[in-house]
Order: structure tokens, then sequence, then C-alpha cells
DNA sequence: GTGGTTGCAAAGACTTTGCATTGTT
DNA sequence: AACAATGCAAAGTCTTTGCAACCAC
């Protein structure tokens, strides 16, 4: 498979557009995670690693690799906008509402419905969420866990 | 069925709080539409029909309808949240990505494929949201890129 | 050197909140 | 009368944009 990297310096030549250390390092810091990123959290993670680097800077490099087809964009619970590596295989998400940490789950046999449905209306489907909103299992019994990290002590 | 207002003001006066002029208005607005509709929609719509009223009480009250089981609440594309009555069956949305028009569509069988994921993560489902983005095929028509490459012109 | 890129701050868009006034019970 | 609800404007958040300095090609 092709490293994301390769990948994004050929949307980028094919779109005339520039690779440099800031989108290096974004890119980077988005890949090595397996969490839901916002923006301001890629940022720290750049920050942390030492680069200077702005805010602004990395909004419009998550939309670009939003657009270069390496990341997802999702709205959960916290009116802000999340980025998940774009998985090699479509799933869906269980928000929990207490602690608001989202677990993925494989669709399974939903995708075949879903093509079955978007073919019958003629809808051409470029992107799918689905997501699944309750209390997680941890959430259920004990009112523990931070809103913010989705984190459990 | 018993009516949205009587299930409203059920709900208002378990909590301790009061109907008013302002709640029936909005509350009417809202279920009279059939459409995923904007605070600011909303507003207007409750404006025209030539009550007074502050945008503020719309947002105060879209909260206590959605409290109340009586709205969903979603966030299609265009970055701002939209209400919808909540319906009595589980659906899911196409919504276009030139258009922005969201088209139900209904669950079928992913609702109990859904329901045997929750239970197998201890997960207890409060909501459901499922939506498909792509293009509507009014808009497949009108476009001019060539879809097989993603280049435009 | 050309033209894309960055960082900062300012602007925008959407949503929430404080407070004096008004309305419901 | 007590206290919730409203309307307005101000404040908050998250996201986008303008622009001068900077850097990749």
């Amino acid at each position: 498979m092709k490293s994301a990297e390769a990948t994004f310096i050929e949307f980028l030549s094919r779109n005339g557009l520039r690779m440099t250390g800031q989108r290096r390092a974004i890119l980077d810091a988005f890949h090595r995670s397996q969490r839901h990123l916002s923006v301001e959290e890629i940022y720290d993670i750049v920050r942390q690693s030492g680069a200077g680097i702005g805010i602004a800077t990395v909004w419009r490099n998550m939309k670009l690799i939003l657009a270069a087809g390496l990341a997802e964009e999702h709205h959960f619970l916290d009116g802000r906008i999340r980025y998940e590596q774009r998985a090699p295989r479509a799933h869906g998400h269980m928000v929990c509402t207490s602690c608001g940490r989202p677990v993925e789950f494989d669709l399974g046999q939903v995708s075949p419905f879903l093509r079955q449905v978007a073919k019958a209306n003629s809808f051409a489907v470029e992107d799918v969420k689905i997501s699944l909103f309750g209390k997680c299992f941890l959430c259920l019994g004990k009112t523990r866990g931070d809103r913010k990290t989705g984190r459990h002590e």
C-alpha cells in the first residue's frame, strides 16, 4: 500500500500545490494517531513535537488531507469537527452520550443494503456516516468518565 | 396518539416549567413543517405568522422540544443544527453534497442488525443517525466534472 | 523569481448566556 | 407574590479569511 505521505504529495502536485514541513508534520501527527482528533488536538500534538505552527495552518491542511481522501470528517457530540484516518473498510460509530467516547463497529451487511437503497433512488454515494448514540458499558452503571477527553479513569 | 402540544405540556409541568405563547408558536411552526429546519428558519416562520419573538427564545425552546423527545437534531452539511420532527420510524438520510437536499429512506433490515451490534457491545442505544452523502439524481445531470478522475474542466 | 504557504490577528457564523422586564401559576 | 420565560445584546466557540513575510519549486 502506498504511504499516506506519498499519496498526499501526489494529490498536491496533481493540483499544483507544494509539500512543506508543516504539511508533513500535520499529516504525520494525524496519521500516527488512532483516535478521532479535533483540529486543536492535532495542533497541540504538532506543537509538542517541537515544530512551530499556527492553528490556521492545521485547519487549512486538514481540509486538504480530507480532499486528498486521507481523512474522514465527523460531527459527533461536542459541536466540533473531528478527523479520523480514512478507514480501509466502512464502519460505524457508537458514541457515548456520557463520556463522548466513540467506538467503531463493522458495517457488515449494512453496506450492501445501503448500496441498494442508493441505487433505487439514483443517488451516487460518496460517503456513509452511521452513528449510534447512547451509553457505553462503562458509563451505564457508574457515571464516570470525562466528556471532553472521552477517557475513563 | 397524544398531540405534540399535550406531550410538551406534560413534559414542561413534569419539570416545573410553564407553557407560554412563544412555546406554543414555536412548537406549532415546527410541528406543521415536514422539513429539516434550522433555528433561524423556525424563527422566520414564527415571525411571519405575526408573533413577536427573539431568536434566543427559539434556541432555548428547541433544546426543550428536543429534550421532550419531540424533535431530532441533525448535523448535515452547512455546519448548522437542523431539527426534524421525531419520526415514528427510524430512517436514514441521503444528503446531496451539491444542493444540500436531504431525502429520507426507511432503514428496513438495518435496525435489527444495529440492535445486535449494540447488544454485542453492551451499548444502550438512545438514537441512530444514518446519512449517505453524495449526489442526488437531479444534481447528477447538472454535474460538469468527470466523476471517474475527479477532475473538473 | 514566481507563486504557493504560513502565522497572526481580525472577521464570520453559529450558539449560549446575563440581566432587566414581562408573564404564568 | 414567587419564580419561570422572554428579548436584547453581549459574550463564547469554532472556523474561515486577509495580508505581509516566507519558502518550495
